[in-house]
DNA sequence: GCCGTTTTCGGCCCGACTGTTTTCAGTCG
């Protein structure tokens, strides 16, 4: 999926040059990209298409691993070994560059192929094969050169391509220029509710499905997939060409359709007959690599795993549904959230797979914004929306006086504010109104606001709003005094994605969880959808630590405390149940949690 | 490059669609 997206991020990795990439503390993200570089050049090289497997395997075991590499090395009793992908090559690697910061492997590599060859390979359409093929015969190292290939009309005389090529590697090009980049998922929610829409009053269809990343509650989506059940395919496609929003139609078979909308969001449709549809719906949720374990599986088994159905020596035993294929293995049911090949299938073998938090588990809400500060909507609307939404408690989380571009409250406007919270509390509104505030930890370390007033609060979330650009030490210090304030509940934003689209501020998560586990703070998953933190990774680091994680919108109007449901499926993602989420629990329950006596 | 209650070698998920072929390789998901 999302070839586009792939050809931006070669585009970024590109412009990256390796030094920069080394000589910088060695995260599991970084080590991450070095692997996915090593299987780029690999492939491109056309190595073992397995052994390039492995490489991108490790990245992406790399990336999802809920503890940081460099604190595994440190830790006499772990081995690199027993991580499920790593085997002694990839361990020798990984202790290289964790010690290095750099790696002889990686340096042959781009000695051989030059890098600049690698973005040829994102262009949809061009995969290693070709791109090797336009690199060893016509000389094309880069993009422009490719584009002069074309133009010239060389590319069409080479053995394998022909005029068709030549115009989908420059329409591709083109189009990847102006492509947008993967979509948030609440922007995939809307397109796909959409089509949904659009296919489900044709008579002939009688089951549909959004799958994909979209089903497992990805972030953010590349393609959106659709599945429909239907005996009538031609029907079902010919419908979804006549989508208003089409603007071309990427390539059609008899039971598969490819298009794009307008604005670059690419949409393929599969149709299959009634008792395929829960075999197509597994298998076009995915993800790819939790197919490829289930698939191995049932080989193990003596059975095939496709999108029709699963089946013994071409005998088709079941694929209605999701959960029939899923018992043939000896499985039960796993959300698509978990889908991802993390640990989803150690957990269904030990019967562990956790009860995955739900919305309606979460009972208030934590940090949000009145018109007090930045929100747009007063505290009594805030108040009466939460309700609506069935919230027994809210907090009332204005911004203090440092946030002064946000209107940020003193101590002076935080008590007046308070007093009115326990005016309205008086009239019994029907929801618990708590007395909050988002206290900016400053930039020379230290709280915005005295510690005589915080201890009047219910409620004190604490978060990062200047001085990001300091040194990672200078952050995490400044976040572990905060952390060790006994008026402060919570950190905000604690991996510092609190401003859309921009680079987070750099942060030693591991010392934040360990504070934070130690001294009994909460870390707030703010599900806010554009700068959602902590996301499904951070979240089960977290939980990993012992952290207590709340749930909460940082809403600042009204309509957007129904935003809750990002969060959750993050924390679902990271395998959370209803205890590890702390707001889950009654207020009374949770100012136990808190320590705090007061009333 | 990884992995092993069939294994330390020989496997590694599976199928649709396209373009260039004349039975298939490459690409994609």
């Amino acid at each position: 999926m999302a070839t586009v997206k792939q050809w931006h991020e070669s585009l970024n990795f590109s412009k990256m040059r390796l030094s920069h990439l080394l000589g910088q503390p060695m995260t599991n993200v970084r080590i991450a990209e070095v692997f996915d570089q090593i299987a780029d050049l690999l492939e491109f090289e056309g190595a073992n298409p397995f052994r390039v497997r492995a490489y991108r395997n490790a990245a992406r075991i790399v990336r999802d691993l809920p503890d940081a590499i460099t604190s595994i090395l440190a830790d006499p009793q772990r081995k690199l070994t027993d991580i499920d992908g790593i085997g002694d090559d990839l361990a020798d690697k990984i202790t290289t560059l964790a010690a290095t910061g750099s790696l002889p492997f990686l340096e042959e590599l781009l000695a051989r192929v030059p890098e600049s060859v690698l973005a040829l390979m994102r262009i949809p359409g061009l995969g290693p094969k070709k791109a090797a093929v336009l690199y060893k015969e016509l000389g094309v190292k880069t993009l422009a050169d490719l584009k002069a290939a074309c133009d010239s009309h060389k590319v069409q005389e080479l053995k394998g391509f022909g005029a068709k090529t030549e115009q989908t590697i420059l329409a591709g090009m083109t189009l990847a220029e102006t492509a947008a980049d993967r979509m948030l998922w609440a922007k995939a929610d809307a397109i796909a509710s959409n089509l949904l829409a659009h296919l489900k009053p044709l008579k002939e269809v009688k089951q549909l499905a959004a799958a994909g990343s979209y089903r497992r509650g990805s972030e953010t989506v590349g393609d959106l997939d659709l599945l429909v059940d239907s005996t009538e395919p031609e029907k079902v496609m010919d419908r979804l060409a006549a989508y208003p929003d089409v603007a071309a139609t990427i390539g059609r078979g008899d039971t598969k359709m490819s298009i794009r909308l307008e604005g670059g969001v690419q949409v393929d449709l599969r149709v299959v007959p009634e008792e395929s549809f829960g075999a197509a719906l597994l298998y076009f949720t995915g993800s790819k690599n939790h197919n490829i374990v289930l698939r191995g599986m049932a080989k193990d088994r003596g059975l095939k795993v496709n999108e029709y159905g699963i089946f013994r020596d071409d005998k088709f035993l079941a694929g209605r549904t999701e959960e029939e294929i899923y018992r043939m293995l000896d499985l039960p049911w796993i959300a698509p959230e978990l889908r991802e090949a993390r640990q989803e299938f150690a957990w269904a073998a030990a019967g562990e797979l956790p009860e995955l938090i739900e919305l309606a588990d979460i009972r208030g809400d934590l940090h949000m914004h009145t018109t007090e500060s930045d929100g747009r909507s007063t505290l009594a609307e805030m108040a009466a929306a939460a309700k609506a939404l069935g919230h027994s408690y809210i907090a009332i989380t204005d911004h203090s006086k440092r946030t002064s571009m946000a209107n940020g409250l003193d101590s002076r406007r935080l008590l007046k504010q308070w007093s009115e919270i326990d005016a309205l509390n008086a009239e019994k509104p029907g929801i618990l109104v708590l007395k909050g505030v988002e206290c900016d930890i400053l930039e020379k370390g230290g709280l915005d606001i005295d510690d005589d007033t915080l201890a009047e609060a219910d409620w004190v979330i604490c978060s990062i709003h200047y001085g990001q650009n300091q040194s990672r030490q200078q952050i995490t210090e400044r976040i572990l005094q905060a952390i060790e304030n006994p008026n402060v509940a919570a950190i905000a934003h604690p991996t510092g994605r609190l401003i859309n689209r921009r680079k987070p501020y750099e942060v030693d998560l591991e010392a934040v969880y360990k504070a934070a586990a130690k001294h009994g703070k909460f870390l707030e998953l703010n599900s806010n959808p554009e700068r959602l933190d902590l996301d499904d990774i951070h979240c089960a680091a977290a939980k990993q630590h012992g952290v207590k994680i709340v749930i909460n919108t940082d809403a600042h109007r009204a309509d957007a405390l129904a935003g809750l449901r990002y969060g959750i499926m993050q924390a679902r993602r990271a395998g959370l149940t209803k205890e590890d989420v702390a707001n889950t629990r009654t207020w009374v329950q949770m100012r136990k949690l808190i320590g705090k006596t007061h009333s």
